[in-house]
DNA sequence: TGTACATCAGTGAACGCGCGTTCACTGATGTAC
DNA sequence: TGTACATCAGTGAACGCGCGTTCACTGATGTAC
C-alpha cells in the first residue's frame, strides 16, 4: 500500500454495514484470496465482494473497475517482493555474491509462495498509477544496488554495457526460473523432492555459478 | 500438429456446411486469432466458433472443451518453438557458443512474434496429452543438445550437476527475458529503439557473455 | 453399378448462470450555526 | 453542547450480455447387399 492510512480499526459489529471503515483493505484481502485460489482467470469483482462480505457493487464503487483493484494488489505485491529481496540481502551477509544469490532465492521464493500476486505483477494492462510505478521501481532498485555491489560500483556511476547486460541476465534468470518452476516444467527434474527443494538445491548453486562468472565482466 | 492428417482440402462451397472437412484446422486457426487479439483472458469457444464460421457448439463438439482446443494449439506452438530453435542452430554455424546463442535469440524471437502461443505453452491446466508432451519434449531436446555441444558431451553421458544447472540457467534466462520483454519491463531500457532491437542489441551480447562464462564450468 | 441403411460430424435454438453495471436508496459522518 | 443539513460511502434489486452446455435435428459419408 502506498499511503499508511490506518483506518480507525475495522469494527466487526454488524451495525457498521455502512461506512465499512476498512473496505479498501477488505477488498484487497478478498482479491488476494480469489487470485490465490482461482487465479487471474477466475477473478471477478462479484466473487471478491462475496468473500469480503460486501455488496456486489462495492468493489467497482471503490476502485472504479477490476483493473483498479488489481493495480492496488500489484502495488502491495511489489512491496512484498522488495521486502523479500531485502531479506535476501540480509541473509547474504557481507559477501556481494552471496547477497545477490540470496536476493535471487528471495525473488523465486516470493513467486512460489504467492503465485497469484506474482502472476499479477508482470501482467500488462494494469492501471500503472504512480503508487504502482514507485513500488515496482523500489524492487528493481534493490536488485540494481546488489549488482552495483557485485561490481564495486558507487551510486552515480553508470553501468557499463556488459554490466547492464549482467543486470538484465540476473533479473531474467530468476524471473524465468520462477515462471518455469511455477508452471511445473521442473517437476521432471526434481521428482519427489518437490518444488521447495528447488530453491536450496538447484537455484542457489545455479546463481552462485552464474554470479561468479558474471562478476568478472568489464 | 501431431498426425499429418491431411483432409481432402477444405472446399469453400457453402454446401459443405456439414462435414466441414477441415474443422479441426479451422478451429485451431480461429483460436490462435482470438489468442493473438484478446489474449487468454478474452478467449471463449463461442468467439472461436464465430471466427471460424461454424456453429457455437462445434468447438466443444470437436475438442471436448476449451482445454482440449487450447492443448491442440499449445502442441502446434511447441512445434513452432522447436523449429525456431533449429533455425537458430543453423544460423549459429559451427561454433557451439554461437549456435546456443542463436537458439536463445530464436526462443525469445518466437515469444515476441507469437505472444498468444507463448503464454499458452507454459500455462498450467492444459490437457497434457501424449502429443503435447512429445512436442514439448522435442523442443527441450534441441536445447539440451545445444548444451551438450557446448560442453563437448556425447549423447548418453549424463550431465554433471554444474552442467545441469547451466542448462536450467540458459533456459531460465531466455524464458525470463522473453517474459519480461513481453510484459514491457524493458521498455524503459530500450526507449525508442523498440522491442525488436532488444534481440540483436541486448539479448545476443547478453547470452554470448553468459555462455562464454558458463562454458568453463566442470 | 445401384439401393438401403447405419453412423456420426456438425447444426442452431434454447437453457440457466455469473458477470459488470446501473440507479434510486440509506444512513453514518462532518460541518455550520 | 445541541440541532440541521450536506455529503458521500456503500446498498441491493434489477438490467442486459456473453458464456458453456443441452438436445433434437440434419444431411454427408461409408458399408452391406
Amino acid at each position: 500500500m502506498t499511503k499508511p492510512t490506518r483506518p480507525p480499526a475495522p469494527a466487526a459489529s454488524p451495525r457498521d454495514a455502512y461506512h465499512h471503515g476498512a473496505l479498501r483493505e477488505a477488498l484487497i484481502e478478498g482479491a488476494e484470496a480469489v487470485l490465490a485460489e482461482r487465479g487471474l482467470e477466475g477473478f471477478s469483482l462479484r466473487e471478491v465482494a462475496r468473500r469480503s462480505g460486501v455488496s456486489p457493487a462495492a468493489p467497482a464503487h471503490h476502485f472504479g473497475d477490476a483493473k483498479g483493484l488489481l493495480s492496488a494488489v500489484a502495488t502491495l505485491a511489489f512491496d512484498g517482493l522488495t521486502a523479500a529481496l531485502e531479506a535476501g540481502n540480509a541473509r547474504g551477509g557481507d559477501d556481494p555474491v552471496a547477497r545477490l544469490r540470496e536476493q535471487g532465492v528471495g525473488y523465486v521464493g516470493f513467486a512460489m509462495r504467492y503465485p497469484g500476486r506474482f502472476s499479477l505483477m508482470f501482467r500488462c494492462g494494469l492501471h500503472k498509477d504512480d503508487a504502482l510505478e514507485r513500488s515496482a521501481h523500489a524492487a528493481f532498485e534493490v536488485l540494481e544496488r546488489g549488482v552495483r555491489d557485485l561490481f564495486g560500483l558507487p551510486q552515480p556511476t553508470p553501468l557499463s554495457p556488459a554490466q547492464s547486460h549482467a543486470l538484465l541476465a540476473i533479473w531474467s534468470v530468476v524471473h524465468g526460473f520462477a515462471h518455469l518452476a511455477l508452471s511445473g516444467q521442473f517437476d521432471a527434474f526434481t521428482g519427489a523432492a518437490g518444488r521447495e527443494a528447488l530453491l536450496a538445491q538447484t537455484l542457489g548453486p545455479l546463481l552462485e555459478q552464474q554470479l561468479l562468472a558474471l562478476a568478472k565482466v568489464p
